[in-house]
DNA sequence: CCAGTCGGTTCATTATTTGAACCAGTGTTT
DNA sequence: AAACACTGGTTCAAATAATGAACCGACTGG
């Protein structure tokens, strides 16, 4: 691997639920010398990606980055524009609602509203959702130009539970079900119990670039309830697209 | 410089007004080769620190630096928390608001709040500003251990201005005009015709974090309205280092 | 007081980065 | 339509920067 992606993958060791990490431990994790982890370190340090805690020295994400996503949300207010909408679905469905956006062939959490209920479906902000698999991919699939489709049906489609569609022609079908009728359907496509209504969010281009989904246990799941949330993705999906291209 | 730091440096040279660039020009501005560049930015691109947009194939920052972001806020919110305080006192003034964070031996300007007035002060979010010569530095000094302060006027002073105060003895005053009444206060020390009223941002643990300034044209200043602007900001970087704690 | 951590440093070895020269494509200007 | 000046992207020998085992000193808990 590169330098930098050493770098950067030293960056994504930290979470929400650990932002402080030591120099030891960060080494042992991404696999790098701890020699060789401080000095990248040291350079994320002096351009503020890293901070180190002064007391326990200790290093933590640093003001950098905030500085950096600001500029980019500015030019790109994709979470920003999306963030209320996405609360209100949350609330409307009483589930879990994730906002996923596009970048390098996979789909990026970007924004969780986690469901009031104790029992609910987890999302971390971060996770990476592959584009079969999950119903926030299939969406994107559908709303994708014909010939981005059928390219990634191509290659092997790996599976992550027992109920993965893995077989390019039930894929397809599930697309073909998304283009008609506006939403995604996935039923443990990606984690046991989990069932997920997904629907794309398109650009000014008219080409997707994110997704919303709405995810709950599978155990409170109907074709009923199920349709009824599609409605729902698919009308906060289009409200967060129009306001993206300035339509509203 | 290392290669890490050569890439970081490519992800800062995308800014408010300029959130896209080309590879070529990427690569004039960094000081790099073009082959370089590209490299590194294929780097940053595979961890979605970078974007490239398919059409124009410009480049831009990537949603992998929201997420980062993201990251840090929940576990350092201080952006978060500073910024309805930081447009309120705007509004309250009249005047350009802005906050920074201290990070790396500087003040990062990490929100601003604009003037509404035609003639106000212009500040740009990622701007560094130096611990000396701005009311924000002298501010944050006055908070700093004593240690911390005096080993600071150890160190050449840079001027930026006619009026930088580059002396240690009249910065040492300044600081101690600011430790007593809570709020520093610097005309025209970095930047012809701007005037400015600082004070500093306490964390948990009593020691300064960042700042907050107010900043004005020189021309609309007189003593009496700075005093007010030093209570009003005196009073906000109280109310925001109590929501740090969680007192308020 | 020993063992096992920690953060940090050194420097000979090694592997990665570098950049001039090279495509191919596009839009301008002659 | 030809010459031109850009663009993004690629190649590979040469040069440079990254690497990691071994080492500190400090701290912690048994």
């Amino acid at each position: 691997m590169s330098t930098v992606g050493k770098a950067v993958s030293l960056l994504e060791l930290f979470t929400l639920h650990e932002p402080e990490i030591g120099l030891s431990d960060l080494a042992r994790r991404a696999g790098l010398d701890k020699a060789t982890a401080r000095r990248l370190l040291t350079a994320l340090a002096a351009h503020r990606l890293i901070e180190q805690e002064p007391r326990s020295r200790r290093y933590r994400l640093g003001a950098g980055l905030s500085r950096l996503a600001r500029i980019r949300d500015a030019h790109f207010p994709f979470v920003r524009l999306a963030a209320p909408v996405i609360r209100e679905l949350s609330q409307e469905t009483g589930e879990t609602v994730h906002l996923s956006e596009f970048s390098a062939g996979a789909l990026l959490t970007v924004h969780v509203a986690l469901s009031a209920k104790a029992n609910r479906v987890n999302v971390d902000v971060g996770q990476v959702l592959p584009l079969h698999g999950t119903a926030s991919g299939i969406a994107f699939l559908a709303a994708s130009r014909l010939e981005v489709a059928s390219a990634y049906l191509e290659k092997p489609l790996q599976a992550f539970t027992a109920h993965t569609m893995t077989e390019p022609d039930t894929l397809a079908k599930a697309i073909a079900f998304a283009a008609a009728s506006g939403y995604s359907r996935s039923s443990q496509g990606y984690e046991e119990g989990v069932h997920s209504i997904g629907a794309a969010i398109l650009g000014a281009d008219g080409q997707p670039i994110g997704t919303l989904s709405i995810a709950s246990p599978v155990s409170r799941i109907d074709d009923h309830l199920a349709a009824s949330q599609g409605e729902a993705a698919t009308r906060a999906a289009r409200l967060i697209s129009a306001r993206l291209t300035g339509e509203a």
